[in-house]
DNA sequence: GCGACGCTTGAAATCGATTACAATGTCACT
DNA sequence: AGTGACATTGTAATCGATTTCAAGCGTCGC
């Protein structure tokens, strides 16, 4: 059962323990230039004695600023978002802002979702990390006068205005396509993620775009599509392993669906890299380990996220908002890919 | 940028919208049952006109209730926590709790941070599944007169007081014994988690127990030190391949560290299950989804999740928190386990 | 020697909700 | 009619910080 809560020190205390008063012990703490060097050591030291905290709720409620900001993931289970969130963090350190997060996924975002948060005073800005996040969510948020306190991370809404802080996905495929072409491959199979997913369409666009500069053949059955899952990798599988002529090699449009499919496919009585070869994209960690590892494209998942803290800091510091140019992507050569056969 | 907010409406505009005091609109939100038929319906409706919402930093400065609680996870990107967390935002739907998570691996707890985060009045109870947790953090709170409003979930710090909402690890070890036994295995191997972790001991014992019980040989390179990552799976399947005389089946702490296990094996000619017989821990998403596919224990992490957030609730409203007794695990039964050669 | 100026400091208002207390009205019962 | 119990409502204090405004004081220029 909880103990018997003992007041915690306030402001009050300080000043009485410092001989001064409040107004200056508040100075000490947001703006110490203006308060003269020997009160500012008697109060610091008073607060140290009394082991006085800030209340965030006094603060937030005078200043009207939270001090918070909201993450909306669409599957914190996903383990590409682990080193986004560690970037966040990263970020924010040295702002005094506490990060709230919420799955999109176990609390889906309705009209009024976000614009409540705002609202209740819960927040001062957001990071989205969800482009399937409905048009009207923003559109409340400008009602309510805050628009322009969301920045899209790695996913974005199309046609919505605000900064967007994300990798070079159309490159990333590019740079897939070229490299299993280096290799001499001609028949290149791609397995989309969901329909409609900004993601999905700017790797199948990056890799079209490829395979055409290239001259590589092209044909409907090799675009399969898939949602980024593991399952589907397999479904994908499934579909390759029924082909009469199959291609060489297989692009995936995220690592968990080469995990997937690469399973299949050895279960299926075919060899990854010898018999077909496979790239997936994001370098999750356990890209790494896989067997055989997988040759895919890293995102500095780190750096987006710490970027995207800052830029949240800079907007609602007032700042303009430039345009963040596409973060470069890189491909990792591993074992799963190889020459194609023959 | 940040465009110009316009003021929030307030508990002020609404009384002044019903034609009440701010008295009766408070109470309409908080006791509606005071409030007479009539008054709370124009209330309402000022509410909903007005398009009122409470401000939380007012509320948690007056009532000193943050209407938060904090949930404390080792590592965000492992996939283990994702049913838990769900688990959890539903054992607190309904109540007006808020959900912070923090990260300890991204943000390790320092001897201050918990108790920081209750004197800041953030939170008013946390949830912790980090038994890695130095003790010191807990005396802190205790201190600061906070102490009684963290419940443990899966993981625990031993000898701290406090409720602990966990499965029956030993059990669950117990299961995997004995199921390799029944199969007709004897020579059982085992890769343990990190050392002076308190899952890595239950695990262990139960393991240790039915052995005994079951009179299986016991030698001591069968027990394998792991530390529940894919790369000790690795690294304990090396060591196995090196063994003169192989154990039949391996039984593995986690999850992760069975598909680490399994893709080395196989890599050193070892088919599973044929060769060899593996059996992990926690049934994570992926395992239905390996090849081949995993048995392993499951726990029910959307209900020990839930079953937090209720305890937690409960210990917050004055409950007496009872103890919970360990939640049930299951016996998942798949391909990597099979009945041993010859 | 006097007023202006800058630097520190404190008193008190303020943020937006909740709630103790008092006031009022209603009703039943004697 | 008078009294007490009860239900409903409003007034105003309160939570703990920040910030406006004004005052005190020393210094400088003339």
């Amino acid at each position: 059962m909880p103990g018997p809560r003992t007041r915690p020190t306030t402001i009050q205390d300080v000043a009485r323990a410092a001989q001064v008063s409040t107004a200056t012990v508040s100075r000490v703490l947001t703006q110490p230039g203006v308060v003269s060097e020997t009160k500012r050591a008697t109060v610091l030291e008073a607060i140290r004695e009394t082991g006085y905290r800030v209340n965030r709720a006094a603060r937030t409620l005078r200043t009207q600023r939270a001090g918070a900001a909201l993450v909306l993931i669409p599957n914190l289970g996903k383990p590409f978002y682990s080193g986004i969130l560690a970037g966040i963090s990263e970020g924010f350190a040295g702002s005094d802002m506490a990060v709230l997060i919420s799955d999109t996924e176990v609390n889906p975002i309705g009209e009024d979702t976000l614009a409540d948060y705002f609202l209740d005073g819960l927040i001062d800005g957001a990071i989205s990390l969800d482009g399937g996040m409905i048009p009207e969510a923003l559109h409340r948020c400008a009602e309510a006068g805050v628009a322009g306190r969301t920045v899209f991370l790695c996913e974005w809404v199309d046609g919505e205005p605000g900064p967007v802080i994300a990798a070079d996905n159309a490159e990333g495929a590019r740079l897939a396509i070229r490299h299993l072409h280096g290799l001499g491959h001609r028949r290149i199979a791609h397995v989309t993620g969901p329909e409609g997913n900004v993601l999905t369409n700017s790797r199948r666009e990056g890799m079209m775009a490829e395979r055409t500069r290239l001259g590589l053949p092209a044909r409907d059955d090799w675009i399969i599509r898939g949602d980024f899952s593991l399952e589907s990798g397999r479904e994908a599988a499934d579909r390759i392993l029924a082909m009469p002529d199959r291609p060489t090699a297989v692009f995936c449009a995220a690592d968990m669906v080469a995990f997937g499919l690469i399973a299949r496919l050895q279960a299926g009585g075919l060899c990854v890299p010898h018999d077909i070869s496979v790239v997936g994209f994001d370098d999750i960690e356990m890209s790494e380990h896989f067997v055989p590892a997988l040759t895919t494209i890293r995102q500095d998942r780190h750096r987006l996220g710490r970027r995207a803290a800052e830029i949240l800091l800079d907007l609602l510091a007032g700042g303009e908002g430039a345009a963040e140019p596409l973060h470069p992507v890189e491909l990792v050569v591993r074992e799963s890919t190889a020459r194609p056969r023959g």
